[in-house]
DNA sequence: AATGAATGAGAATTCATTCAT
DNA sequence: AATGAATGAATTCTCATTCAT
């Protein structure tokens, strides 16, 4: 009893200290973060990071880390719906959710996918996979059914839809919210995968 | 007298100090990028950065600014198509041609603009105009001549556009130039800008 | 909670790199006097200089604080002498004894004073004047017992009071002690302010 | 001719120079003076410094030794006056009329006699002896005559009156000019060294 | 377990000095 | 003789990390 409860603290203070080190991280990037203001942020002292992460490149992968295993369990639990192109829109609000929910991680996470810096980017490729594959998977189905064009991979696709719904966050909040809202993001990326955005009707 | 150094020599100077950084910051990012090493890049001692740059900053500005010259160069200089599309793959393949030449340049105003981090994110905005202004025009026109879709305004669509641009920048330079070439990128963004990725034809 | 160190310790360390510095200050001025000689000096590493202390600057005002302090402690705690010429050399003997505890504090306080540069002039005016306040309020005192002349403002007077201190002081520095020794000093230095130091008696 | 011509020249140079030197470490002192601020001041390029002197240190000696030079020179000029009094008021006025017309030169003079730096303390003693010894010989032969008091050397009492126009002088600068005027400076010297200042008469 | 004082490696920047022109 | 571009040693200051309490 007495060791469980230790252990839900402990995961209380590891928890609080990753949402700082997001808030951090998304803010002033890897290098420009300060551990101290993390700790202070979180509510604790500088040496308390240390008893949870050996270093700082180890809070970040951990940052990394959360913010694709929180991403993973949304899309896990959205409803099936029925045409490829309403499921790639309820994958997107699934992702939507959480950047509306944990900003920071999903900033993390963005920042760091465009950066493509060497020594970050073999981390991000690791964590971010079941956020691709989970995309992939729909994608690969609807060409199967005849519903997604088959002269381009799977894969490629993938990326590119993906990499839409980072485009979208980066003028979300490069606007400081302005445009687009997070409610658009889902339509507009879905409709500019889908449909194109120039072409007229 | 005589030690005044030509001014074709300080050009040059200038123009080799630029290039090394552009690279260092294309890879490292400005905070973890050495003065040091820039100047030693470019065969020159640190000192001589300061002969010509006030401070890291000011030679980071230096170079997104020298980044967006070379892009508006280009764009300014592409041979008119007869079609909307036509011009906006004119456009890509201009963009391209830069990326191809001077990719540290490139990869920084690229990086810096997904990084929307607000030290950097009022130097990349005021540089990167031009860039997307020139793609606003053509939209704009293609709108009024009714080659182009105009429920979404011209601003918003010369955005996706660049950020397309920008997103298969990504993809080449993270796959070490696998997927997609350099070469494929004009079509590949052109298309998905116009057509939309994933509906069969 | 138990890492917070004691209050007693805290001054302990200041206190020894104001020691430190006061002696580096002394020996090299501000510009020369090497922060790291400083830390090692009192027996730390260079970081905690900055743990204490803002900037060198900052330090640096630091010990002309502590020194000005140190001496208006003295003065005022000096008996009062029945005539104005006993407490002028009761104010002199205050002087020389913070000079023999703590001669780093009152070399850094006499150099500064004589190098009205304009950087640090305005720190030293500041804290210099309980000094010669104290010296001024004796002699002011004095005009109106009839005891001194009256036809050059009590100001005037404690300045140059004051100054044939640091006089001496520079001489018995630049001498190695030799001459005069400080307990000649008060004697001396009053001797000169009373009565000049050529006309035959 | 040519020759003669062209040494002419180089004195110029060289005076030039020293001028500029002087000010510059009057103004900051002798680490914080720039080689490269002092040189164009004196309307020539970092480089020509280098011609003339063979480093900061260097410079800073000749320009101690130009002001001593230039003190000694009027000392020498000075007519005797009658009483011991008067050739020390005179030769109070002579170095007020150098300080006058060389205010930089005096004032890096008085504030390295004033520094007693180790490292600058050797230089500033050799080239102020001239200055003393003029003083001291008159004390001396007024010794000899009865004028002045004997229980004292005269040596002590030369560095006294000439420490009492040094700090007449930082009075002067430090009030920026307002009180001691310069006019003021010689007889306030020599009645307060004479007199003293205190006591009524 | 939490803490924050101490630490020193590391980075930006300055500037005296050199030397080719 | 004059110059100022190039240089790198030296210095301040930052901050991740350690560790005694």
């Amino acid at each position: 009893m007495m060791a469980r409860i230790s252990k839900k603290k402990q995961e209380d203070v590891r928890a609080a200290l990753l949402e700082a080190a997001a808030d951090a991280f998304a803010r002033d990037g890897l290098d420009a973060a300060r551990i101290d203001a993390i700790a202070v942020a979180a509510g604790y002292g500088k040496g308390t990071v240390y008893n949870y992460f050996a270093s700082k490149t180890e809070l970040f992968g951990a940052v990394i880390e959360e913010a694709a295993r929180s991403a993973a369990e949304r899309y896990a639990a959205i409803a099936s719906a029925p045409s490829t192109r309403g499921q790639l829109l309820a994958l997107a609000q699934a992702d939507v959710s959480v950047a509306r929910d944990r900003p920071g991680f999903v900033k993390v996470l963005v920042r760091e996918t465009m950066s493509f810096r060497p020594s970050t980017y073999g981390m991000i490729v690791k964590h971010l996979a079941p956020y691709v594959i989970a995309v992939e998977r729909v994608i690969a189905d609807g060409q199967v059914r005849g519903e997604v064009r088959t002269d381009r991979p799977s894969e490629q696709l993938a990326l590119l839809f993906v990499g839409l719904l980072s485009l979208h966050y980066v003028q979300h909040w490069g606007s400081d919210g302005d445009w687009p809202t997070l409610d658009e993001i889902p339509e507009l990326v879905t409709s500019a995968f889908w449909d194109g955005a120039a072409a007229p009707r």
